[in-house]
RNA sequence: GCUCUCAUAGCUCAGAUGGAUAGAGCAUUGGUUUCCUAAACCAAGGGUCAUAGGUUCGAAUCCUAUUGAGAGCGCCA
């Protein structure tokens, strides 16, 4: 707010003195302690490559009518252009009742007015939410309460991959045991094993008998391992505060003709072609673990998309020969119905092992005559799991995962939170198991706990009556004024991170609020209390300290987490 | 072979838009509590920002090359 204050009186003072230049784009920032002020700015860099003259001759001319401002206290230029800001503290002390005012709302921006779809999570119905999924899903829940914040109208939807080979794999797995309960020998080329593969199929067992030993029983089982996986992850999401407003199924795709409609466009606009291999492909050189040489043999020829007339490098199938559809046509179709739904902007959360999969989506969109500048992916790093310094693999197929519920179990659900939202999406992500386990033991969640109790302690123990007035003789102390310039930035926090998703950054940011309070805290609790016989001292004091309480539970808020 | 992501303290990680002395937590060492209670604070040690060039007033950040790690290069989803 302050920032956005400074910023627009040193925009005002440069259309006056240049009004031929076009409007910079600078920037107002906090300075840490450094007796270089309090703020600084990168403007005389910028305006002076603009005019061609020296960054110290602009920044001079600039400071001369800047600080004639009442709200500035001075302004020192420092070679060779350092624009340093120091503001007059009753600008600091404002931001107290503006805050208090707000209270939590403080930091919620007005509706924009624009709509977003953001689809995260979309784990394969075939079995429980595993510690793969956890970085999406916190991710995902996180960054939609902070566009919400920021002023976006925000729906997350779950994409649910109930059609094809992996659902069939499921529900085979599901009868070899649900056979074998019978004594009936069933074999499998492919399956996924895990209690919960037993557990299903013991539930089958006993509701439903033998009957299916001797019949068609392929789509009763798609259906049932389906609904049985769907209702667990449903299940674990709410556990952990995550909710969807919608449960789009993959099957309703084709159920509803939407996938044939994006097939009828194409064939309309003539852009596909019947071919044993892609015309643009080639002979790619592939290394030799490559799938693509692995699964050859599955390559017999079909309809092709010419995808790279849109900017993918080769042309994708999307038909097979025996008339089956491939992934990547649902999954255009399903984008397709995003569109429609009319979102200004559609955000996709996936595992960076989908990297692969972006460009062809994109121009099979472009391909349907759409704009796919709307369509945004967000990548998220794999987390390598490791335990006692060895690699563990997590697999469905060997049974070998670690439930997310297992580990929200364990540590809770705000120190998962704080685990995985404490470095950027695109970092990759060691993951010790006991380490995590130690990290319990020093949970930071308890840090910011304590942090606000301490804060309501002080609270409680004022006289504080809900009535805040900044009229003052009060001078700050060195402290004080630290902690309200960082109150004064929580806006930049909250935008930068929206529109860079990248959440973790607020977590930083409470954190060294916190950290700041903690060290204030502790430095006058002794001597030269905090709360004394000095009402005007104090009522700023208690101002503060509430404006610190309302951000700090603000930034949880957005985070999820509960204290 | 090609594409994407990444490499910062002993460990786990922050450092958007190039800016002043590169930060935090954990770990190590030492210190601090007459309740606004220490789940905290203070202090110390710890760095060739992977390497080598380049761009410029100025680079952890941008460009090029090299090395190393992860992911992908399926008519699986």
């Amino acid at each position: 707010m302050l920032v956005i204050f400074l910023k627009n009186i040193i925009n005002n003072e440069i259309r006056r003195i240049w009004p031929k230049i076009d409007m910079p784009d600078f920037f107002v920032e906090r300075l840490e302690l450094s007796g270089y002020g309090d703020y600084y700015s990168n403007v005389a860099f910028v305006v002076s490559k603009e005019l061609g003259s020296a960054p110290s001759v602009v920044a001079l001319d600039l400071a001369r009518e800047v600080q004639r401002y009442n709200c500035i206290e001075k302004i020192e230029v420092a070679d060779p252009g350092f624009f340093n800001i120091y503001v007059d503290e009753e600008i600091l002390n404002g931001l107290i009742p503006v805050v208090l005012a707000k209270n939590v709302e403080y930091g919620s921006r007005a509706m924009k007015g624009k709509r977003v779809l953001i689809e995260f999570v979309s784990a394969n119905p075939t079995g429980p939410l595993h510690i793969g999924h956890a970085r999406s899903a916190f991710l995902g829940d996180v960054l939609s309460r902070l566009l919400k914040k920021v002023g976006y109208e925000v729906s997350k939807e779950y994409y649910i991959n109930d059609f094809g080979n992996q659902v069939e794999i499921l529900a085979n797995s599901i009868y070899k045991e649900y056979c074998a309960l019978h004594g009936v020998e069933f074999s499998v080329d492919e399956e996924y094993s895990g209690g919960y593969i037993k557990e299903i199929a013991k539930e089958m067992a006993k509701k439903e008998g033998s009957r299916w030993t001797s019949c068609e029983y392929l789509p009763h089982f798609i259906e049932v391992g389906v609904l049985k996986n769907l209702d667990r992850i449903k299940k674990d999401l709410r556990g952990m505060h995550i909710e969807f407003d919608s449960w789009f199924s993959e099957s309703e795709l084709y159920e509803k003709g939407i996938v044939e409609e994006v097939m009828n466009i194409y064939r309309s606009k003539n852009l596909l072609y019947e071919a044993n291999r892609s015309k643009e492909g080639g002979e790619a050189i592939r290394r030799d673990g490559s799938k693509s040489n692995e699964f050859s043999f599955r390559k017999e020829g079909g309809l092709f998309l010419q995808t790279s007339k849109y900017g993918d490098v080769e042309d994708r199938v999307v038909r097979r020969k025996n008339g089956t559809s491939v992934y990547l046509l649902a999954d255009i179709a399903y984008h397709m119905e995003k569109f429609k739904r009319g979102f200004d902007s559609i955000l996709n959360l996936w595992g960076a092992d989908h990297a692969g999969h972006v460009g062809r989506l994109r121009a099979g969109i472009r391909a349907l005559g759409l704009d796919d500048s709307k369509l945004e992916f967000i990548l998220v790093q794999m987390v390598k799991l490791m335990k006692e310094g060895k690699d563990i693999k997590i697999s469905k197929r060997a049974g070998s995962i670690i439930e997310l519920q297992e580990l929200v179990r364990e540590i809770g659900e705000g120190a998962s939170r704080i685990l995985f939202m404490h470095r950027s999406p695109n970092s990759q992500f060691v993951f010790d198991i006991e380490k995590m386990k130690e990290g319990s033991v020093n949970n930071p969640v308890c840090y910011f706990s304590y942090g606000l109790k301490r804060m309501y302690a002080l609270v409680e123990k004022s006289s504080y009556n809900g009535f805040f007035f900044n009229r003052s003789n009060y001078r700050l102390l060195r402290e004080e004024r630290e902690l309200l310039k960082k109150v004064s930035i929580y806006h930049s926090v909250l935008e930068v991170a929206a529109n860079l998703k990248e959440p973790h950054r607020i977590l930083f940011y409470c954190q060294d609020l916190i950290s700041a309070f903690h060290s204030y805290f502790s430095r006058y609790r002794n001597n030269d209390k905090i709360l004394s016989a000095d009402r005007e001292k104090s009522k700023i004091r208690v101002g503060l300290i509430i404006s610190l309480k309302i951000i700090v539970e603000s930034s949880l808020q957005v985070l999820g987490i509960r204290v």
